[in-house]
RNA sequence: GUGCCCGUAGCUCAAUCGGAUAGAGCACCAGCCUUCUAAGCUGGGGGUUACAGGUUCGAUUCCUGUCGGGCACGCCA
């Protein structure tokens, strides 16, 4: 094996194909060598359709071309034989011994296993969650959260920089949407009943943030009401206001009541907010590298420059009061408002003037996770970024579908402003870390998510996530039992490991980079968990059919080298997933 | 109405940029614990890949149409 830098079979087949390709093919002809893993035994282990799809430029019936291929094929010492079959697949066997040698390989790489130089260390930032930080996370930003993370650890096994960045708006009118539940919950503390807004924040935590601020500050931001109604219908006095016009109006005068007091209240509860959404995901395995802050782009000047650097390319119009962007140009629907009539900037001017920031920062990549109903999005925002003169295919956008949650058998309601969801961290209460997490990312992110509550909980032996972390643990309690030391299992004589069971364990084994490259270049994390499910699957098969502390010493240390590094991926692909591996269970 | 996504076993989902006999789990049925953890294993039934055409050696995958579901169509974020 050491004659490889990295022995990857896969890679090792490819360049021979390319080989006999470029030995049979007619000039200009150029073909993409294709290996796949083989679903049949009896299909080998790997195959290639290299012939088929040089049958009609050479004119002559795939299996011929096969023939002529494998002719060309230069040898390999990991080959034990070649087979053409069906309509002109060449399937290639490998030699067991390959396999065999293949273990201590995965034995001395230990953590590193799986990990690549895909990536050539080329700089991506990934940006997710970037959730308002108007109340607690729920299940929803769960999801982006756990395939977020997920994502980004897989990046950087396949060798990519990766940074991990929560975008907070902080600017916004959610913001002072916010500030003005919070105040209003405030002054019913202090004795002053305001008809509460509908359309407010109605969370506990909004009441408790205005408890926080009682015991700190007493009455010192108690005003009487009238100031704060000033403006307002009569029938709004007494009746909670409904209307976006009447809630502006309150946050208005809410501002001028409070003067500079307004300034921190909204501070305060940004922090608060802040504080329990990166706890919160701290306590889920989900950490950031950078929080970039959407009101550090206004105090920086970066919206103004952003859109004025827009200007000077004549990408922008003026029309109805409002500044335009020509999106049009670059292939989106309609044109875009960056600055409305009342001369603020749209949510928009700043993401243009973040993604500029993000590109001037050095990335190379950039990777957005949206929630799927943003995706009318994209284009605007890649319209802007091709405006500024920066490649768009830069930027991947990676839709995640919303989790729907299930109590009951019915729908949970999942909307923020009534109060009324549940919350990440209730859902971590219930279900656990590792359940979540691995439920979150089973299935591809753009698919809707049916989140079954009640069978989460439920943590029975339904729970996928224990399959899995049930043969890690079984491995760690044999060792125990061995009571020896792994790394003497190093210098083991993996030749013993040949029967079936073994062989395919092997198989699955050599199968984990590959693995890791597909769900990096795929951004799908969920191809690591069906992995893990199907080598779990393998190892209890082995598990029942094979009994690992015999007396015969040889064969016990090929068969403990094989679980140990067994239990080295198992943990290795969980720890991507954000799940832990216990000795024990 | 227009655009995007989706439709696969009873249920929840896979299927490696078009590959061989479409696979798992759950549920159901029948077996396996004096031996390293039964949260496990072995075997079994279960399909016109929504429907109708088309492209080619070959289609769950690509194209067209129909039906059904989701999302988006703001000077919100």
């Amino acid at each position: 094996m050491t004659s490889l830098a990295f022995p990857n079979f896969k890679t090792h087949f490819s360049a021979l194909f390319e080989q006999a390709a470029l030995a049979i093919a007619p000039p200009g002809v150029s073909v993409r060598i294709e290996l796949t893993r083989t679903k049949q035994a009896d299909h080998g282990d790997y195959s290639c359709n290299l012939a088929m799809q040089l049958a009609k430029p050479l004119h002559k019936n795939p299996r011929e071309v096969a023939n002529l291929l494998i002719a060309a094929l230069p040898a390999s010492p990991y080959l034990e034989k070649t087979e053409v079959a069906g309509p002109g697949f060449i399937n290639l066997f490998l030699k067991n011994s390959a396999k065999q040698q293949y273990l201590h390989y995965v034995s001395q790489s230990g953590e590193a296993y799986g990990c690549s130089g895909l990536g050539q260390g080329k700089k991506i930032q990934l940006e997710f969650v970037s959730a308002n930080p108007t109340g607690p996370l729920h299940v929803g930003h769960g999801r982006g959260a756990a395939f977020g993370a997920s994502l980004a650890d897989v990046l950087a096994a396949a060798g990519f920089d990766v940074s991990r960045e929560y975008y907070v708006n902080d600017a916004g009118r959610q913001m002072d949407i916010l500030t003005l539940s919070t105040w209003l919950r405030y002054l019913e503390i202090c004795g002053v009943h305001i008809p509460f807004p509908q359309n407010a924040y109605q969370g506990e935590y909004v009441k408790a943030m205005a408890q926080l601020i009682h015991q700190a500050h007493d009455r010192r931001y108690l005003h009487q009401p009238e100031s704060l109604l000033d403006g307002l219908p009569d029938d709004a006095r007494a009746m909670p206001v409904a209307s976006d016009e009447l809630l502006d109006k309150l946050i208005a005068n809410a501002k001028a009541t409070l003067g500079e007091d307004y300034a921190y209240i909204h501070n305060f509860v940004l922090t608060e907010q802040l504080g329990d959404c990166r706890n919160d995901l701290m306590e889920f395995g989900v950490e950031f590298d950078v929080w970039f802050s959407e009101q550090s782009l206004h105090d920086n000047g970066l919206i103004a420059r952003a859109v004025e650097m827009l200007d000077k390319k004549h990408y922008l119009y003026q029309q109805d009061g409002a500044m335009w962007f020509r999106s049009t140009d670059f292939g989106d629907e309609k044109d875009r408002v960056v600055r409305r009539e009342n001369g603020q900037y749209t949510y928009f001017a700043s993401d243009i003037a973040y993604h500029l920031n993000k590109f001037e920062r050095g990335f190379d990549y950039l990777i957005d996770i949206f929630g799927a109903d943003h995706h009318g999005y994209i284009a605007r925002v890649k319209g802007a970024i091709d405006a500024l003169d920066y490649d768009s295919d830069n930027l991947d956008v990676a839709l995640v579908q919303f989790a729907v949650l299930y109590r009951d058998g019915k729908k949970a309601p999942m909307s923020t402003r009534s109060g009324e969801f549940v919350t990440l961290r209730e859902l971590r209460e219930e279900v656990g870390k590792d359940a979540a997490r691995f439920f979150y990312v089973m299935r591809k992110s753009d698919q809707h998510l049916d989140f079954d509550l009640d069978l989460a909980k439920s943590q029975s032996n339904e729970n996928p996530v224990y399959y899995i972390q049930y043969a890690h643990a079984r491995v760690c309690s044999v060792l125990a039992q061995w009571d020896g030391e792994v790394e003497a299992l190093l210098s083991a004589d993996t030749s013993w490991l040949s029967n079936p069971a073994e062989l395919a364990l092997l198989q699955k084994l050599i199968d984990y980079p590959d693995t890791i490259e597909a769900a990096a270049k795929e951004y799908a994390p969920h191809l690591i968990a069906f992995y893990l499910r199907e080598l779990a699957g393998e190892f209890h098969s082995y598990y029942n059919s094979t009994r690992f502390l015999v007396p015969e010493i040889p064969i016990q240390s090929a068969r403990l080298a094989l679980i140990a590094s067994v239990k080295q991926v198992l943990s290795n692909g969980l720890k991507l997933l954000g799940v832990n591996a216990p000795d024990k269970m």
